[in-house]
DNA sequence: TTTGATTAGTTACATGTGAAACTATTATAG
DNA sequence: CTATAATAGTTTCACATGTAACTAATCAAA
């Protein structure tokens, strides 16, 4: 292939964002027309709910969420009764989360669900192609991280 | 791991949202900064590029868009002087799109760029692992596209 | 043909999102 | 100490995006 064509179906950006937009897509409207939840709303659930006692911060750490995004999300949990927040003992700009009786009785019902979806997703592969594709994501994950950006002159 | 646990950075659908949003936003950026293009107006070029002539809805079915994103994206496209739209002949409501001289000299500078960094990004993996990350692709987007969405009860 | 249904594409409205500005608090340099 | 910088988190504003309603053209059936 020409080395200045670009096939949008063969280039591994386009095709990571189109399987992932579509694998989130079908996952948020499940948790979505349940409990209402957005994605940013369910990400912070799922660090809290094993992480309980995070600050904004770290949760935005967890989730790939930058501040803006959790502070929302943060504030319709606790709006909603599923979060609670208190201000951290030794600085009161720090704030603890943690998921409500609510919140836990919520993640019970989604977390077991998103597993089954993973694993049926993944049944269609070997074991060993399983474990591959673990590999490679780590891999590219890594580089991506090193990388430089695209220099478009 | 216990089955009612789910561990965000270990779930698949998450892990790949976070790697293609990382790599979306490099790539975007780049060719933002130097042409003040959206990811959907580079997308629509890119197809438009190797199909001239196509309409719309065919835009739509290449990039995984949907038609008002098109719409919007070939509406910017024209009015930036980078794409033209004729009316089909046949069909008075389909339109017939093509970029511009413009338009195919913009794409010529972004197309081999992103052809480089993308061939960076699997310099780290083996040629078979490359391949064979191209296979595991393929089957989760098949599997993705005949699975239910997951049931939340 | 006329009428109702379908298809292509656009527009309007409501909502989501990111960047930057802002408040409150804590850390640090002099 | 005090002044300045840095940090945590929220709010604001402008813009992007999705859904639904809409217009225009074509198709299909009687």
């Amino acid at each position: 292939m020409s080395d200045d064509l670009l096939v949008l179906e063969k280039f591994l950006p386009y095709r990571l964002s189109v399987l992932s937009n579509r694998l989130s897509a079908a996952i948020a409207e499940a948790y979505s027309r349940r409990f209402g939840l957005s994605i940013p709303e369910w990400r912070v659930m799922a660090v809290l709910a094993l992480e309980p006692g995070l600050s904004a911060a770290e949760v935005a750490d967890r989730t790939a969420m930058d501040k803006v995004a959790v502070s929302r999300a943060v504030g319709r949990l606790i709006s909603t009764g599923r979060a609670q927040r208190e201000v951290a003992a030794g600085d009161r700009r720090r704030s603890v989360l943690q998921l409500t009786a609510d919140g836990r009785r919520i993640y019970r019902r989604i977390a077991p669900a998103l597993r089954r979806y993973e694993a049926e997703l993944l049944a269609g592969l070997e074991p060993r192609h399983r474990r591959q594709l673990g590999t490679l994501l780590k891999r590219l994950e890594a580089r991506a991280a090193a990388m430089q950006p695209p220099r478009i002159e």
